[in-house]
RNA sequence: GGGGGGUUUCCCGAGCGGUCAAAGGGGUCAGACUGUAAAUCUGAUGGCACUGCCUUCACAGGUUCGAAUCCUGUACCCCCCA
């Protein structure tokens, strides 16, 4: 039985626990179940709810039994945690799907096979859509002080900004979430919780609900949110939020997205999301600190976050196209690989014939391919230098383009100053 | 109700009736440098058939050979006196 709360602690996972002085000894006295939950709000889990997922992962290989559970009755209803307003609410299709999508996502991170530890994965829509309304009062909702509730931060907060207000259905979302883990007690000797920081008010509202009802002390713990060194969230790029879905985000975006995190926030990932050992996290942060123009610790972490969630196909392919896209020209490739490579950019798809004859002008290509909104902006990008086709710099306006300036068959890598780029394809 | 000021290109902001597609700054984009970074430097920044033409300076009209600049009206904003 490995010590995980060792392993969390210089990890740096650990932002509260509800019991600092026994939670040591029954964790490492035997194998334990816990869970974390999670709404399905989207079809994909994103880097935001990656980190919880991660320590789950690391409790089962330290020989404990995860549970996911996916909230399709409380995504019914809106975490008010910190929200800053009240949340529409889903349609129940649209939730089946999220749950599903997100169930899918799970599977890859834990393991159901493994033996006496084996992940479950659970759904709290079956045990509460049967709860009747009447019934969940008297036995959940009579152990509920309001005083208790209106002094979490999450009500609290909410009620404080006055402009925002709280619904009763966001207001009674803790008694869910608590009654979750009363029926994981229940049914699996769930005992801990984990989450995130902000999750801290409803992970103790379960603890309550247990000593109440079932007069047992149940544990909870929480893992700091996943912020940059600036404060913000880690996971939102200009284009949007990263995504563990290959749909949402593509391989090689994700890998992009942990090449570019900052030198200050490198230490903390490799901490926090990667299974590389104390030792070489801290040789990585003498690297960095050395050298840190290498980027070793960037690479090292998009390598292992990237195998994590994509596997080792989903690497490969993303280092391929980072190859292309900051190597050299793009040439001895075929058209099924210059669009899995190219999967993320625009295309637009031209007939063969306007490359014969005179060819087609670059200008013209440009905004073709809407790289540019009009020839002028088109012309102003070539005039500085900064158009390129399949990689190579073109070096004057009346550059014409024939069929020898294919990539491959019929694809045309253009490219717009350092990362725009776009296709053409040339059809018959 | 009376008096005064304002409305400019993505934003702020300058703009003698002609030489204004409109100063300057910000932003954005590109190039150099670099670590696929930051900072810095250089250039670009309405459209097109690009040494020229077209459309823009709240809106609609007018004066003039010619208006973002003058006049009239309309809308919105600000300030002062009641």
């Amino acid at each position: 039985m490995t010590d995980i709360l060792a392993e969390l602690s210089w990890r740096g996972l650990i932002h509260q626990t509800t019991d600092d002085a026994h939670l040591p000894a029954w964790l490492n006295g035997e194998s334990r179940a816990l869970y974390c939950g999670f709404d399905p709000t989207a079809d994909s889990l994103h880097v935001g709810s990656l980190l919880p997922l991660v320590i789950l992962r690391r409790f089962q290989r330290a020989g404990h039994r995860p549970i996911a559970l996916v909230g399709g009755a409380t995504g019914m209803i809106g975490d008010p945690s910190g929200k800053s307003e009240e949340r529409k609410l889903l349609s129940l299709d649209v939730l089946r799907a999220n749950v599903e999508g997100m169930q899918n996502q799970m599977r890859m991170l834990l393991d159901f096979e493994r033996g006496s530890n084996a992940a479950i994965l659970v759904n709290n829509y079956d045990w509460m859509s049967g709860f009747s309304c009447l019934d969940f009062l008297r036995d959940v909702g009579k152990n509920f002080p309001v005083n208790a509730m209106l002094a979490k931060d999450s009500v609290k907060n909410r009620l404080e900004r006055g402009d925002a207000g709280l619904s009763y259905t966001e207001f009674s979302y803790m008694l869910l979430q608590a009654y979750d883990f009363v029926h994981l007690l229940e049914h699996h000797d769930c005992q801990l919780q984990i989450g995130a920081s902000d999750q801290w008010g409803n992970i103790t509202a379960g603890i309550d609900l247990a000593r109440r009802m079932k007069s047992v002390q149940l544990y909870g713990m929480t893992c700091p949110l996943l912020t940059k060194a600036d404060g913000s969230k880690m996971g939102k790029t200009e284009t949007g939020t990263v995504w563990l879905s290959p749909a949402r985000t593509s391989p090689y975006a994700f890998y992009q997205y942990w090449i570019n995190v900052d030198d200050l926030d490198a230490g903390k990932c490799l901490r926090f999301l990667t299974e590389l050992s104390r030792e070489e996290i801290e040789a990585l942060d003498g690297a960095r600190a050395a050298d840190p123009g290498k980027r070793e610790s960037q690479r090292r972490l998009a390598e292992e976050v990237t195998r994590l969630i994509h596997g080792e196909a989903g690497l490969r392919a993303a280092r391929r196209a980072t190859d292309v896209f900051f190597g050299a020209e793009v040439s001895e490739l075929s058209d099924a690989q210059l669009g899995e490579i190219f999967a993320d950019v625009p295309s637009r798809d031209l007939p063969r014939s306007r490359l014969s004859g005179e060819g087609l002008n670059v200008v013209d290509a440009i905004v073709e391919a809407s790289l540019a909104k009009s020839k002028g902006e088109a012309r102003r990008i070539v005039e500085q230098g900064g158009a390129y086709v399949n990689n190579r710099r073109v070096e004057g306006l009346n550059t014409q383009l024939g069929p020898n300036d294919l990539a491959s068959a019929s694809v045309m890598v253009l490219r717009w100053g350092k990362k725009k780029y776009a296709l053409l394809r040339f059809r018959d």
